[in-house]
DNA sequence: TCTGGGGTCCTAGGACCC
DNA sequence: TCTGGGGTCCTAGGACCC
C-alpha cells in the first residue's frame, strides 16, 4: 500500500484568487485574524520577501513595493473550497481511502503500483481537482505519511520541474529525497527538536536521522513518537489513515479580542458568543459534551516584546450530564468566567473548550435531568440553519451580547477588496 | 543506619501539526 | 499602535489502591 498526501497551493490565497482573476500569477497574501499575521502567500509573495507567520505590520513596506494584494481571512469562503477539494478526492480514490487531515490537505491511500503508474494517476487526479474546483494541488508519493510529507515538499519547491507531483518507491530515489531534506523539515520535527537535533547531536538531514537507533530516538525524541519517527523514515508505516467517520474529541472556539477588554460583562458576552460557535460546531458533529473550559489570558507587561507568552487562567466544569443545547452550556460557563476575572486586569483574549464529546443519539439522561426533548433540538437546529444561511449572526442568545465590540478587527476582508485594489492600483 | 512493589487513573503541560 | 485559531498525542508525576 502507498500513501498519498495531496496539499492545496497556497490555500487561502488560491480561493481569493479564484473569484479575483485578475489576481492570478501575483503576489497575494492572507491574514490571520485581527489582521494579525500573515499565514498563507503567493509564490510571487514569497519572492518579495515576505514571511510566512509574519506580523503584517512588519510587512507593509515590502507590501506596499511589491504591490501585494491583501486580504483579511474568509473562513466561509475557505471552508466551503475544502469541502469541494475533497469530495473530488473521494470521487476519485474512494471516500474510505481519504482522511482530511485539515482543511487544505488531505492523505490518501493508493494501491502498490509501479512508480511511473502512480505518478500518471496522481496527474490525472491533480488536473482533475483544479479542473473542478479551481484550486491547484501539489501531491506526494510514498510507503509512509512522513515520507509522503518528504514527497510533497520536493514536489512543492520546485514545481516546474516536478509538475507538483513526486513519488517516492524506490530505495534509492527515498534516500535520494532524505538526503535534499533538513531536519527541521521533516513533518513531525519542530523547533525544539530541529535545534536539539543540529547543535546537539550535529545531525542535518532526513538521511541521517533516518541512520539512528530506535532507542536513541526513545530516549531523545520524545519516546514513542520519536521512535516511530524514525521507522517511517525507513519506510516503514507505523502511523496509519484515520478512520474518516471519527469524531472530534475537543472542540475549541478561541479568540484575540480586537480591543482590551476589562469589564466582567464585556469577558462574559465575548465567552457566551464563544459557546454558541462551539456549541454549533458540536452539532455539526451530532456531539454533546460533558466537560466544558473556559479561559481567559490578562495582558501582562512585558508581552510581546521578549517573544513571552502570557499563561491563561482556566476554570473547568464537569456537567451532570452530555449536552449540546447552547442555553445550558452558557448557564455553565458564565460562572465560570466569575470564579477567574480579576478587576483591574485588561484581558487580550479568551476561549471555551469542549471535552468528553459523546454522540448525542447515546445521551441517556439521569435520574435527575432529562436529555433534551425533541423541541429543543427542533429549536436548535432551526437557529442553527438560520445562521448558516443568513451568516451573521441573525439570531443569537441574548447573554452573547448586541455591540460586541470585543469583536475581532478585520479590515481587509474580501468583499471591501476593490477599495484596497484602487489604493494599490495607484502605488504602481 | 534507612522506608515494598506494582497497578490504575487523572491532570498538567510539552511538543507537534496546519 | 500592531504577533491567529484549532487540534492531536504523549509523558511525567501525584493520588489512590491492594
Amino acid at each position: 500500500m502507498m500513501i498519498g498526501i495531496v496539499d492545496c497551493n497556497s490555500f487561502y490565497c488560491s480561493c481569493e484568487q479564484l473569484f479575483l482573476p485578475s489576481l492570478k500569477n501575483r503576489p497575494v497574501v492572507v491574514l490571520s485574524n485581527n489582521d494579525g499575521c500573515i499565514i498563507s502567500r503567493t509564490d510571487e509573495a514569497k519572492a518579495a520577501g515576505i514571511v510566512m507567520g509574519e506580523p503584517y505590520f512588519m510587512n507593509k513596506e515590502k507590501i506596499r513595493q511589491h504591490q501585494v494584494a491583501v486580504f483579511s481571512s474568509n473562513y466561509t469562503l475557505y471552508g466551503d473550497m475544502s469541502r469541494r477539494v475533497m469530495d473530488t478526492l473521494r470521487m476519485m480514490v474512494g471516500a474510505q481511502q481519504v482522511e482530511v487531515y485539515s482543511v487544505d490537505e488531505a492523505f490518501i491511500t493508493l494501491p502498490d503500483l509501479s512508480e511511473s503508474e502512480l505518478h500518471a494517476f496522481a496527474e490525472r487526479l491533480r488536473n482533475t481537482t483544479e479542473q473542478w474546483t479551481g484550486i491547484p494541488v501539489s501531491i506526494g508519493i510514498a510507503p509512509t505519511k512522513v515520507l509522503s510529507k518528504v514527497a510533497n515538499r520536493l514536489a512543492k519547491k520546485n514545481k516546474k520541474a516536478t509538475g507538483c507531483i513526486r513519488v517516492l518507491s524506490s530505495r534509492e530515489g527515498i534516500d535520494d529525497a532524505l538526503e535534499q531534506t533538513p531536519v527541521g523539515d521533516i513533518w513531525g520535527v519542530g523547533r525544539r527538536y530541529a535545534y536539539l537535533l543540529q547543535e546537539m547531536y550535529g545531525i542535518h538531514t532526513a538521511k541521517a536521522l533516518s541512520g539512528m537507533q530506535e532507542g536513541w530516538a526513545q530516549k531523545n525524541l520524545g519516546g514513542v513518537v520519536g521512535r516511530r519517527l524514525i521507522r517511517e523514515l525507513r519506510g516503514e508505516a507505523c502511523i496509519e489513515l484515520k478512520d474518516p467517520l471519527e469524531k472530534k474529541k475537543m472542540i475549541a472556539t478561541t479568540r484575540m479580542f480586537g480591543r482590551q477588554v476589562t469589564t466582567l460583562a464585556e469577558l462574559k458576552e465575548a465567552v457566551a458568543s464563544y459557546v454558541s460557535r462551539a456549541a454549533e460546531k458540536l452539532r455539526r458533529q451530532h456531539g454533546a459534551a460533558t466537560a466544558l473550559d473556559v479561559f481567559v489570558v490578562a495582558r501582562e507587561k512585558d508581552y510581546p516584546s521578549n517573544g513571552y507568552h502570557p499563561r491563561a487562567t482556566h476554570a473547568a466544569v464537569t456537567l451532570p450530564f452530555p449536552t449540546a443545547d447552547t442555553r445550558r452550556l452558557i448557564a455553565y460557563a458564565l460562572p465560570l468566567v466569575n470564579t477567574i476575572f480579576e478587576e483591574g486586569k485588561t484581558y487580550i483574549k479568551a476561549g471555551v473548550m469542549l471535552y468528553e464529546i459523546v454522540s448525542d443519539n447515546a445521551i441517556q439522561g439521569n435520574l435527575f435531568h432529562t436529555a433534551e426533548s425533541s423541541t429543543d433540538k427542533k429549536l436548535l437546529r432551526a437557529i442553527d440553519n438560520l445562521n448558516f444561511s443568513m451568516r451573521e449572526d441573525m439570531v443569537s442568545f441574548g447573554a452573547a451580547g448586541i455591540g460586541r465590540s470585543w469583536k475581532m478587527r478585520q479590515e481587509h476582508r474580501s468583499k471591501k477588496y476593490t477599495t484596497e485594489w484602487k489604493e494599490l492600483f495607484e502605488v504602481g
